[in-house]
RNA sequence: GCGGGCGUGGUGGAAUUGGUAGACACAAGGGACUUAAAAUCCCUCGGCGCUAGCCUUGCGGGUUCGAUCCCCGCCGCCCGCACCA
C-alpha cells in the first residue's frame, strides 16, 4: 500500500513523453475505423495561453479521448491563426520581424499546450502565416476569382484610423474598430470582395439543417443575414428643371400601406441627392452634416429625424391627382434597398416622427381589430400591428397579407419609364465580404495590376506570392506598399512593367478553411477532396460565442466557395457546434482604485465574511465584482502557474466541474484546491484497493447482495458518464464520478474481509477509465498501479452490463392530495391494480382515508402513486 | 425599439422536461486524530416549528390527481442586433 501522495509534477511530463513515443494521438487518414473529427478553435499566437484556452481545449480533449476509447479514428489537430495586426505592432515596439515574433510565440504556446497533456496529433500542426499554408489560399483565391466568386469594386469602406486599415461591417462594433476601438470613418476605396451575398439565401436556409448548433447562434446568423421580402416600386417624378430624372425607385416591405403614403425619403448618399446638392448649398450642407454624424457619433444616441425638402414632387401612384413631396432624410441608409423610401407615418414610427416634425399628413390605412374607423386616430405612436386595410380604395377590407398581394399585382401590371412599376424583391442585410487589408502581416492577394491588361491573377506556377522579409515599420500604413522593390513586377501576360497588389487578405480568410487543411496538411493542393470529404464536416467544433457570426458565417460561405471550385464536396463545415462560456474571476482594487492581481493579495475569512489585503504591503484591498479574466482588470490567473502548482489534471478537472460548459465559470482558489484534493483521493483509493487485493489471496465470487449493489452503482456510472460526455454535460459527468468515488470509498471502508475485493477492483478500474478523458495523467498512473496492460489512453471504453442498469424493484413515493406522505417498494412493472391494492392497504393511507373511499387513485407505473381523498 | 435567454439553499449548480426539489461540489459550523499544524475521517447544513407539522424553485394568477417544467400577467438580470423601410 503506497502512502505517498500523487505527484503530478513528476508524473505528468512522464506520461506526455510516453504518449509521444507511442504516437498515441497520431491519426492516419487510411485508418479503416469510423472517423470522428473534433476541433477547438485554433488560437492566435499571442505568446501565452490563458484560462479560456485551458477550458476550451480541456473540453475538446474530453470529447477526443472519449471517442477514441469508443473505437473511432479521431482527428484532433492544432494550429495557429498566425497572421494579424498584433505581430506588426510587436514588430514596431521591439524592432523585430512579425514572423520572428510570431514563431517565437508559437513555440512558447506549444510548450504550454503540451504541458496540458492534450491528445493532439501534432504532426498535423499548421500555421496560417507559413507560405506552405497561404500558397494554397492564394491558389483558391484565383480559383474563386475565375469562378466569379470574387469581385473588385469601389465602395464606401469602414476605415480604422488607428490601425490604418479597412474593416468589414462585421468588424465594426458600435461604430468602433473591433480591435483598436477607434471610431471608424467612411472612405471610398477600391477593394476585393468575396461575393457572400450571392449565398445569402442558401446560408439562411441551411441554418435549419444545422441541428447540432446552439439555437442562439443560428438565430444570430439569421438576424445577421436579415432577409426581408417586399416590393421595389417606381414613383413618377413631376418634371423639374432641377433634374433629368423621371422616377424614383423605393423599396418597401409595406406596400399595403401605399394609400397612406405622405412623402418620399432619399438617403443623403442617394445619387439624386448628390446631383441636387450640387445646385443647392443648403442641401449640400445637410448632406455634409449627415456624414459627420453618420458613423462618427455612434448609433446609440437616438439621432433626431431630420430632413430637407428638395422641392421635387412625385405622383401618388394610386390616388389620382395627388402628389407627394421628396425629402432627403438622415435616417435613410444608402446600402439597404434602393436608398429611397416612401413614408407612411401612420404605420411606421420613424416616418411618424419625421412627419410630425415637418407637418406632413398622417393618414391611417390599417384599422386595428374591433375598432371604430371614425374614432381611430394616430397619436405619437405608429400602429404597426395587424388589422384590416381601410381608407384605401380597392384595398379596403383586405388583410395586410392579402393587400400586399393585391397591390403587388396591381403595380406589376402598370409601367413607369417602360418598366413594371412594381416588382416583388427580397432584400438581405448581409453585404459582400470586403477582404482587402492595407497590412503587411497577412496573405498577399495574388494579383497584378497592368496598365495594358488590367487586373490579372498571378499564374499558379508563380505561387506563392511570398511576403518580403526585409521590411520596415517606421512609416504608418502598409509596410508592403512601402517596400522599395517588391511590388514592381512585369505583367505575366504582356511583359510590361506592372504593379503587384499590396493589399493582404483579412485574417478571417485564413481561419475560414484551416479545418479542411488539417485533413491533409502536407498535400500539394489545398485539400485532397476525397480525404477532406471523409473527415468533414467537423463532428464537434468548440469555441467562444464571440465567433458566432463572423468566423462561422465566413467559414460556411468559404466551404461553399471551395465546393464550387472543386476543393471539397460539401457545403457545411461544422456538424456539431458548441459555444463555451468564459472564465471569470473576482476583481480586486487597492486604496487608490488601482486594479490588483490575485497573486498579490491574501484573502482572510471570518465565518461568512471575506476580506482581502495586499500580500506584501498589508494594505486593505476591496473585493470587486466577478468579471471575465482580462489583462486590463488584472484578474487573470496564469495557466503555467496553475500547472506548476497543482498539475494540468487539476486545472482540467476544475474547468470541467460545477459550471455547465456553455455558461461562465468562476475561477476560485478553493475550487482548484477541491479539484486537487479529489485527485489525491482517487490516487489513495486506487492504491488502497490494490493493497487490500494483495493481502487477500482469496478471490471470492462477487455475488453477494452488497457486491451486486456496488456493481449496479459502477455500471450505472459508466453508462451515465458516457451519456453525459456525449451530450457535452461535463459538469454532470464530474458529479457522477464523485458519486461513484464516494460509493467505492464507502464500500472499501465497509469491506473488512475479502468478499467485496473483486468488485472493488472492478470499480476502481472503471473509475480510472471514467476519469481518463478529464485527468489523463492521473489515469495512466493509476492504470500502472493496477498493473493493467498498455496505456489507458489506448484502452477501450468499459463495457456496461445492461442487466445491471435495470432494477427488479422500485420505490414509489406515495402522495396524498399531491403531497408526499410515504413510500412503498414493489416489484418493477407490477400492474397498476396490484400497486393500488398494496398502497390502499397501508396504514398511513387507511388513516388518511378515515374509512372513506378515495375519490381517485393515480398510479403511474414505476413512478408514483397519488391518492385523492 | 426588435430578437433570444435566464431567475432553484450562503455559493456554483442537479432534477430522467409534468411524477420524492436541492444530486454533486464549494463555503461555513461542530467533532475525531495530533504537543501543534497540514493532511485525513465523521456529523450538521433551505426556512419556521424543532414533536406529529407547515412553508419553500423571482412575484401573482390559471390548467392538473400532481407544476422548477405548460398557459396568462407582472418584476429583475444577461446576451445579440440596432434608424434595415
Amino acid at each position: 500500500m503506497s502512502g505517498e501522495r500523487y505527484n503530478p509534477r513528476e508524473s505528468e511530463p512522464k506520461w506526455q513523453k510516453v504518449w509521444d513515443e507511442h504516437k498515441s494521438f497520431v491519426t492516419a487518414n487510411d485508418d479503416p475505423r469510423d472517423p470522428y473529427y473534433v476541433l477547438e478553435m485554433f488560437p492566435y499566437p499571442s505568446g501565452r495561453i490563458h484560462m479560456g484556452h485551458v477550458r476550451n481545449y480541456a473540453m475538446g480533449d474530453v470529447v477526443a479521448r472519449y471517442h477514441r476509447a469508443r473505437g473511432m479514428n479521431v482527428l484532433h489537430p492544432m494550429g495557429w491563426d498566425a497572421f494579424g495586426l498584433p505581430a506588426e505592432n510587436a514588430a514596431i515596439e521591439r524592432k523585430t520581424h512579425p514572423g520572428a515574433w510570431t514563431y517565437q510565440n508559437i513555440e512558447a504556446m506549444k510548450a504550454q499546450l503540451k504541458s496540458m497533456g492534450l491528445s493532439i496529433d501534432w504532426t498535423r500542426e499548421i500555421a496560417t502565416c507559413s507560405p506552405d499554408y497561404y500558397k494554397h489560399q492564394q491558389a483558391m483565391f484565383i480559383d474563386m476569382l475565375e469562378a466569379g466568386l470574387v469581385t473588385r469594386k469601389s465602395s464606401k469602406v469602414n476605415w480604422d484610423p488607428v490601425d490604418m486599415t479597412v474593416l468589414a461591417n462585421e468588424q465594426v462594433i458600435d461604430g468602433k474598430g473591433w480591435r483598436s476601438g477607434a471610431v471608424v470613418e467612411q472612405r471610398e476605396l477600391t477593394q476585393w470582395f468575396f461575393k457572400i451575398s450571392d449565398f445569402a439565401e442558401e446560408l439562411l436556409e441551411a441554418l435549419d439543417g444545422l441541428t447540432g448548433w446552439p439555437e442562439k447562434v443560428r438565430i444570430m446568423q439569421r438576424n445577421w443575414i436579415g432577409k426581408s421580402e417586399g416590393l421595389r416600386l417606381l414613383f413618377e417624378l413631376q418634371a423639374s428643371e432641377k433634374t433629368d430624372a423621371t422616377s424614383i425607385e423605393v423599396f418597401t416591405t409595406r406596400p399595403d400601406t401605399i394609400f397612406g403614403a405622405s412623402f418620399i425619403g432619399l438617403s443623403p448618399d442617394h445619387p439624386l441627392t448628390t446631383q441636387l446638392a450640387t445646385a443647392s448649398p443648403g442641401l449640400a450642407e445637410f448632406v455634409a452634416e449627415c456624414h459627420r454624424h453618420g458613423t462618427a457619433t455612434e448609433t446609440l444616441e437616438k439621432a433626431e429625424k431630420q430632413g430637407v425638402d428638395t422641392g421635387l414632387r412625385v405622383k401618388h401612384p394610386v390616388i389620382e391627382g395627388e402628389t407627394l413631396p421628396v425629402y432627403v432624410a438622415n435616417f435613410i441608409l444608402m446600402d439597404y434597398g434602393t436608398g429611397a423610401i416612401f413614408g407612411c407615418p401612420a404605420h411606421d414610427q420613424r416616418d411618424l416622427d419625421f412627419a410630425r416634425k415637418y407637418g406632413l399628413p398622417v393618414k391611417p390605412v390599417v384599422l386595428p381589430p374591433d375598432t371604430d374607423p371614425a374614432s381611430f386616430a394616430i397619436g405619437n405612436e405608429a400602429y404597426v400591428d395587424t388589422g384590416n386595410i381601410f381608407n384605401s380604395g380597392f384595398l379596403d377590407g383586405l388583410s395586410i397579407e392579402d393587400a400586399k398581394k393585391a397591390i403587388a399585382e396591381f403595380f406589376a401590371a402598370r409601367t413607369v419609364d417602360g418598366k413594371p412599376q412594381g416588382k416583388i424583391e427580397v432584400n438581405y442585410r448581409l453585404r459582400d465580404w470586403g477582404i482587402s487589408r492595407q497590412r503587411y502581416w497577412g496573405c498577399p492577394i495574388p494579383v497584378i495590376h497592368c496598365e495594358v491588361c488590367g487586373t490579372i491573377p498571378v499564374p499558379k506556377k508563380d505561387l506563392p506570392v511570398v511576403l518580403p522579409e526585409d521590411v520596415t515599420f517606421e512609416k504608418p500604413g502598409n509596410a508592403l506598399d512601402h517596400h522599395p522593390t517588391w511590388k514592381h513586377v512585369h505583367c505575366p501576360q504582356c511583359g510590361a512593367a506592372a504593379r503587384r497588389e499590396t493589399d493582404t487578405m483579412d485574417t478571417f480568410v485564413d481561419s475560414s478553411w484551416y479545418f479542411a487543411r488539417f485533413t491533409a496538411p502536407d498535400a500539394d493542393t489545398p485539400t485532397i477532396p476525397a480525404v477532406a470529404d471523409r473527415w468533414l464536416p467537423v463532428d464537434q467544433y468548440i469555441g467562444g460565442i464571440e465567433h458566432a457570426i463572423l468566423h462561422l458565417l465566413y467559414s460556411r460561405f468559404f466551404t461553399r466557395a471551395m465546393k464550387a471550385t472543386g476543393h471539397v464536396g460539401l457545403s457545411e463545415p461544422f456538424k456539431g457546434m458548441f459555444t463555451q462560456g468564459m472564465v471569470t474571476h473576482e476583481t480586486y482594487k487597492g486604496e487608490k482604485g488601482e486594479w490588483v492581481p490575485p497573486t498579490d493579495i491574501v484573502i482572510e475569512s471570518e465565518g461568512e465574511t471575506r476580506s482581502a489585503r495586499h500580500a506584501t504591503t498589508g494594505a486593505p484591498i476591496t473585493i470587486g465584482s466577478v468579471e471575465k479574466m482580462s489583462k486590463s482588470k488584472k484578474n487573470v490567473v496564469d495557466p503555467d502557474e496553475i500547472v506548476r502548482t497543482y498539475g494540468a489534471d487539476t486545472a482540467r478537472w476544475f474547468m470541467l466541474s460545477d459550471s455547465p460548459p456553455e455558461r461562465d465559470v468562476q475561477w476560485t482558489e478553493s475550487g482548484v484546491e477541491g479539484a486537487s484534493r479529489f485527485q489525491q483521493r482517487v490516487w489513495r483509493l486506487v492504491n488502497d484497493v490494490v493493497g487490500i487485493a494483495q493481502q487477500s489471496s482469496d478471490t471470492v465470487a462477487s455475488d453477494s447482495a452488497d457486491a451486486l449493489g456496488l456493481r449496479k452503482i459502477i455500471h450505472r456510472a459508466v453508462a451515465g458518464v458516457a451519456q453525459d460526455i456525449e451530450g457535452l454535460g461535463f459538469n454532470r459527468a464530474v458529479a457522477r464520478i464523485y458519486e461513484l468515488t464516494n460509493a467505492l470509498a464507502k464500500a472499501k471502508e465497509a469491506s473488512k474481509g475479502p468478499e467485496l475485493v473483486t468488485t472493488l477492483r472492478e470499480g476502481v478500474e472503471k473509475l480510472v477509465q471514467l476519469i481518463n478523458p478529464m485527468m489523463p495523467h492521473l489515469a495512466e498512473s493509476c492504470w500502472e498501479v493496477l498493473e493493467k496492460q498498455g496505456l489507458v489512453a489506448d484502452a477501450p471504453w468499459p463495457e456496461v452490463d445492461q442487466a445491471l442498469l435495470v432494477d427488479d424493484e422500485v420505490t414509489l413515493p406515495i402522495q396524498i392530495n399531491g403531497k408526499r406522505r410515504g413510500e412503498i417498494t414493489v416489484a418493477k412493472d407490477l400492474p397498476a391494480a396490484e400497486v393500488e391494492a398494496l398502497v390502499l392497504a397501508l396504514e398511513l393511507v387507511q388513516k388518511a382515508l378515515d374509512g372513506k373511499a378515495p375519490k381517485k387513485v393515480v398510479v403511474v407505473p414505476n413512478r408514483i402513486v397519488n391518492i385523492v381523498v
